[in-house]
DNA sequence: CCCCAGGTTAACG
DNA sequence: CGTTAACATGGG
């Protein structure tokens, strides 16, 4: 089976091999997978699985077709079609950016180097916390082991060709499901209860990505920051790679501290605070700088 | 054994 | 308020 579902036009500034070299950037990712053209991806529509393939066939429009499974209903294709374009972030105009970056000594490398790269996002909310709840304090690889083991352990699985492809699991999944079995999947303490807090909270639909959408930066930040175990890193990231805000600025990030060091010639990582200072000449678009700063360490 | 890794919290002055 | 210690886990 191989249905074209829908095409989408795309934005100028934007590459697709710059944004696959960003999602091949871990073998140990497992919420999708990615080869010479294209990334495939579990998705699970109005209850029904589907395996849902991206390409560029030409650089033109984006093709998206159905590898396995029923045909979405009309409704279905239309949020696959806002997760995608969500996903690679096709709604915004980036030559702003460019017109920036293009004159900054530490961006102007990387823009040159990734042009059309977009913030890959994480639209789906309970999945983006988690993801960064995760990420916190550990280095990446173990992050990835971490998302990989919860993915397996709560996730739809799906056999196609000799793969396996998994959904991030719901948050009702972590309905009844008690802190130390998350513990027993080589959390701490502090990111089970948070994770397990997290699902609640958007299960219950006390927090959901639209309410967060529908309130300034400021007070979503805020929003954010009320929870246990999210902190301001936390909080950034989730603006930065889910709720589409670029003025977002993850200042404590380590990554970012490392590659400002390296592209800066620094025999130090700047502090957060020198980052602040730093970031203010990129004013709007903090999260994209971050996002760009970040490829330089790969 | 020590330090680091895409931090957060609670307890001090 | 700003600073510091404690937390918890795997890798180098």
């Amino acid at each position: 089976m191989n249905d074209l579902l829908f095409e989408l036009p795309l934005p100028e500034l934007f590459d697709f091999d710059v944004c696959l070299e960003y999602l091949k950037r871990s073998p140990l990712e497992c919420l999708y997978r990615t080869d010479q053209e294209g990334v495939t991806r579990y998705f699970k529509l109005d209850n029904h699985p589907v395996l849902i393939r991206l390409t560029v066939p030409g650089g033109s429009r984006m093709r998206v077709t159905l590898l396995h499974g029923a045909i979405p209903a009309s409704d279905a294709l239309e949020w696959l079609a806002r997760y995608i374009a969500e996903w690679f972030d096709l709604d915004r105009d980036l030559a702003p950016f460019y017109r920036l970056a293009e004159a900054d000594p530490l961006l102007g490398p990387l823009a040159a180097q990734h042009r059309g790269l977009r913030i890959v996002g994480i639209p789906d909310l309970f999945e983006a916390l988690c993801w960064a709840i995760l990420g916190q304090q550990v280095n990446l690889a173990f992050a990835y082991r971490l998302k990989r083991q919860l993915t397996a352990a709560y996730g739809e699985a799906l056999e196609w060709e000799g793969h396996t492809y998994y959904a991030f699991p719901g948050p009702e999944v972590f309905a009844e499901v008690p802190q130390e079995e998350l513990c027993a999947l080589q959390l701490t303490r502090s990111k089970a209860r948070t994770v397990l807090d997290v699902a609640a909270l958007t299960a219950s639909g006390a927090l959901s990505r639209e309410e967060l959408l529908n309130l300034s930066p400021e007070a979503a930040e805020q929003r954010l920051l009320q929870i246990r175990g999210v902190g301001p890193w936390t909080s950034q990231y989730v603006r930065m790679r889910c709720l589409d805000d670029p003025s977002a600025f993850p200042a404590g990030d380590v990554g970012l501290q490392n590659a400002v060091k390296f592209l800066a010639g620094m025999d130090r990582k700047p502090t957060p605070a020198e980052l602040l200072a730093l970031a203010e000449r990129w004013g709007g678009w903090e999260a994209y700088a971050t996002f760009y700063l970040w490829r330089a360490l790969y």
